[in-house]
DNA sequence: ATCCGCTATTCAGTGTTGCTATCTACCGGT
DNA sequence: ACCGGTAGATAGCAACACTGAATAGCGGAT
């Protein structure tokens, strides 16, 4: 992966994982899965795992074990109360950030000609 | 300053940084004072120095001593073309991130009713 | 029977980043 | 002599995403 696409990863992916969470719980290999079809395709599992440990010790999300038909049991994770207001903040930090930067790209084009 | 928009800012802030300086060439303190009118009203004197000494590394930026009427001389620094190509490919990265983030926004807002 | 492939999770170690806090330095005005 | 505004440097910290490898269960192919 591209060494700023990493960087700016910092922070956004926790948003995003938590975000496909508050739509239906999903359990780590899945969302790997989920973020390849919306383009995250070099997001490795471990990245998410590691993630996913995170949100977890914070008590954004709850787990559940379920078996699973192949292979060893799946740790199912649903977006808390706790987990849904931090997804607030993150959209709020995020539009907020987003707003400034697009301001700043528009304002480079301008200055372009 | 919140964590979730320190850890946004990083991969960004340095975009944000070196757009600034393609619009023309700036030293640190003057920098600084852009970003607190651009909104960026948390980031601190010590954080764009050391973003200045890595993107100096890294030979992203020219940089030229100038002696100030007030206080000790400046480091005025403009960006270069390799400067240059690494700011187009921070768009691009921006971007296509920016695009799939609002995509899955759209999608959230879509599923609550 | 054995190996391969897919599913599924874990973990130690690495590099980069932005923040905190503090220090130095120059100058003008009081 | 002192303080405030200007200007820069830096050591130490916490958080994050990535690399690479290991473990484990199951089905089907060889």
């Amino acid at each position: 992966m591209g060494k700023q696409m990493t960087e700016m990863l910092k922070g956004t992916l926790e948003g995003i994982v938590l975000t496909i969470l508050a739509a239906r719980p999903a359990y780590g290999y899945e969302i790997t899965a989920g973020l390849r079809d919306r383009g995250f395709s070099d997001i490795v599992e471990g990245t998410v795992y590691a993630l996913l440990v995170r949100i977890e010790q914070r008590g954004l999300v709850d787990v559940e074990k379920v078996p699973s038909e192949k292979g060893p049991p799946r740790k199912v994770y649903s977006l808390n109360a706790l987990g849904g207001e931090y997804l607030e903040e993150f959209w709020r930090t995020w539009s907020f950030l987003a707003e400034r930067i697009e301001q700043l790209h528009s304002e480079r084009a301008e200055g372009e000609h």
